[in-house]
DNA sequence: AAGTGGTCTAGACCACTGG
DNA sequence: CAGTGGTCTAGACCACTTA
């Protein structure tokens, strides 16, 4: 009897798939470029037609080539180097590198909407809105400082939560299980009020995140997170 | 003859899914809890396991769900707010805004390669490798200070190319059709050099991306793209 | 009209998990 | 062992593009 030496005989879609990918980033297709049919693949790999139109809809959906119904498979233009980014729960973050996570509340109150807020949220001027102020702390050293406004519609509770054993959100997510979000990171310099409870200069350069999530077209919340440039970076790999 | 109202009849795999999606929205199946098999959904959808499948497979790749054979479908944890980043080229990002991008070419020269610098890119120490700093200009108004360092044996042709016609990232994409990235997205001050060129004040908060990347294992350019804080940020949507 | 992709089906075999 | 997902097939019908 034979010895399987192969740890995994690839399974045909996957060969397909393979193929066109190492003939892509080989460049035997510029971007635009007319690919081999369905048709083709199935005479040259001898598979039925459902498994070539799976490794296809695969790439498409990676974003290698651009189909076209009636017309054809072409290979993509490469927009950039496009990545999955994930925004994760700082607690989630700060535990992954076996540190210890400790938060402080800085402030904690309902308040009036202002009219830029209420519009961001998609409520009336001057609603009731939850706030809170909550510093972030990776081993004692403060990482971000965290401003968040809830739209108390969509979390009545929010204002009653223990923040120092669960973050904003943590709870959220148990609230509203699934938003979506818009969001968008830069570079600024952090208020004198951030200074102060991060505990860094004013003239220290800061990543902030501002994020607005909503479900089914409600504003859940609204949160701006400000991270010391000094202690902070997000990283990211790309794979095509 | 009936008149067709409905715009699109979504597809029966996409009923599913939407079904799918839907519920898990509301909750019904908290994270980790065990989803319907797809014999369950064959029946109640009166569609055929190749279809229930499909649309069980793509909610997976969307990371909503986790599947394990043998076991049955897992209603993902939502690990955080994960989407699509996309670095553009930023002579397309400034033509998709409808304005003019120029690029102004401060230095370009070969060099010998730090320890840091090699060990970067895979090279010896001492090693030639090419240099260039470029500021683009969108609408005259400067937008970034990009410092790159190539590989020669990638792009040996390098130091001939007109940055002020082609970008750096344009020309190395025809060199090296596909390639492999890690970048890091962080908040910092401008050297002093950095702040000359961006015309901004040496303590404005600046937005900083550094990339490596990389094809099979080789190193091919490390570029650090400086960008003044108040002028330039990235976007993002997410949309489960 | 010919060629392309979009989708569905009914049945099949396999590998893996769990009791 | 029964149940689950992983995958493949051969054929089918449709909508769309191109000429």
């Amino acid at each position: 009897m034979a010895i399987k030496t192969s740890p995994a005989p690839l399974p045909p879609y996957a060969r397909v798939k393979q193929y066109l990918k190492r003939e892509l980033a080989r460049g035997r297709w510029t971007p635009g470029t007319l690919m081999p049919s369905e048709a083709e693949l199935v005479q040259r790999f001898s598979v039925s037609r459902m498994t070539v139109n799976r490794a296809l809809r695969e790439l498409q959906s990676e974003g290698l080539v651009d189909r076209v119904q009636g017309s054809g498979t072409y290979a993509a233009q490469l927009h950039g180097v496009s990545s999955r980014l994930t925004i994760r729960d700082l607690h989630e973050e700060i535990g992954a590198r076996g540190h210890e996570h400790r938060a402080v509340v800085h402030l904690k109150q309902a308040e009036r909407a202002t009219a830029e807020l209420a519009h961001q949220l998609g409520m009336a001027e001057g609603a009731k809105v939850f706030h809170t102020r909550i510093v972030h702390l990776d081993n004692g050293v403060p990482l971000q400082c965290e401003d968040r406004y809830v739209n108390p519609a969509c979390a009545p509770g929010y204002l009653g939560v223990d923040f120092e054993q669960t973050t904003p959100t943590n709870y959220l997510r148990t609230v509203a299980p699934t938003w979506e979000a818009h969001y968008a990171i830069e570079a600024s310099p952090p208020t004198a009020e951030e200074a102060r409870l991060l505990g860094i200069r004013r003239d220290e350069a800061c990543l902030v995140i501002v994020r607005r999530t909503e479900s089914r077209g409600v504003g859940i919340t609204l949160a701006r997170l400000v991270h010391p440039g000094s202690r902070y970076l997000i990283e990211g790999h790309f794979k095509p």
